[in-house]
DNA sequence: TCCTAACGATACGGTACCGTTTCGATGATC
DNA sequence: GATCATCGAAACGGTACCGTATCGTTAGGA
């Protein structure tokens, strides 16, 4: 995730927005769902309830507006060995799981998402996002022979990238270093 | 999961605890963790604040004595084949999460267990007790040859049974009925 | 330098939940 | 059939958030 830089010119408005959806997200981190309110927002921003309700008629659309202008997609990796592009991919994934953000962050908007169709959608194409370069590098061991050609690419990576978040957020388990070559090895046929 | 049957004699108390366990469950289900309050279970159970008091001093209490009143282990499965054992399992992982209830469910619980160290403690156990079947059988097949001898269980059960929970709470992505066979088709190499 | 749009601060009545208390009803036990 | 623990209902003052309105301030373009 980045913060994506503004287009336009960068005034006084724009700027307490950008505070106001920072502060969002990290309220949400902080307090999870349940404390996810405009007067906290607010309260974190150091701006002014008005301010929010300019912007925002709600606390989901501000929440939408924030995920979307703050996470883009990874930068495509080096297309050097396929093996090797897998595990520096999974474990950029795990370094995210292993922060103290990210993993609560996630935790909520899973939460959040079940009862909002429209957070639900932008919550999936931010993880189809996540999922490209992960499935060009699958595609491509495809076509070099390394994962068996008649699999359905999703599926394989599902099974390289859904153990991270399964451990982190479902088993509360540990993500050690080597989980990443281990999960690999494990999908690639043995080399 | 079921319904544990209670061990002592069922008196009046007994029957309004197990009322109100089994609403806070469906409160968190339908509202998620936003709406979990002793207000709205004491509401959806028809009971008084006050027996809620009487038993739990607070939501999280309650909560974890709900779930570990209510989910018990799955029953071990019939040892045939290795392959189709783990896809009963796996597809009855995957009808689970195809209900309405249970995801919702699972979404809340993994956003208040991030603030609730017993909650994730009460959590990461049940998790593990829905593991186990699968992890037996996923030895019984290491030593049958079916699953490479080296490979660490716990990775192989992961590999499994998390892309379940990321495709239905994380990535939004339907769960087809053919999933569970093709999950075991690309674990276990090719028979 | 001035003008103006956007800001922060503050206050408002309304609503929901908190945790506690009281009280009458009710069901199990003896 | 009496006793007594437990229940449901209701009300309490206190707190937090809602969404809106007002007002003085301030930053940035004309």
């Amino acid at each position: 995730m980045a913060a994506t830089q503004p287009i336009g010119p960068v005034g006084r408005g724009t700027r307490a927005r950008q505070r106001v959806m920072a502060a969002a997200l990290d309220q949400l981190a902080a307090e999870g769902s349940a404390g996810f309110t405009m007067e906290s927002i607010a309260r974190r921003a150091g701006a002014s309830k008005a301010t929010l309700y300019r912007h925002w008629p709600s606390v989901s659309a501000l929440l939408v507006d924030a995920m979307s202008t703050t996470f883009e997609p990874l930068p495509p990796r080096g297309s050097g060995d396929v093996r090797n592009d897998l595990v520096a991919l999974l474990t950029q994934a795990a370094e995210l799981l292993a922060s103290d953000r990210f993993p609560r962050l996630m935790a909520a908007i899973v939460d959040l998402a079940e009862r909002d169709p429209t957070l639900a959608e932008l919550h999936a194409g931010l993880t189809e996002q996540q999922r490209r370069p992960v499935l060009e590098v699958v595609r491509r061991g495809q076509a070099q022979g390394h994962i068996a050609a008649e699999a359905d690419p999703e599926v394989v990576v599902d099974l390289l990238t859904a153990p991270f978040f399964y451990r982190r957020l479902v088993a509360h388990r540990p993500l050690p270093k080597t989980l990443p070559q281990a999960i690999v090895d494990q999908v690639l046929p043995r080399r």
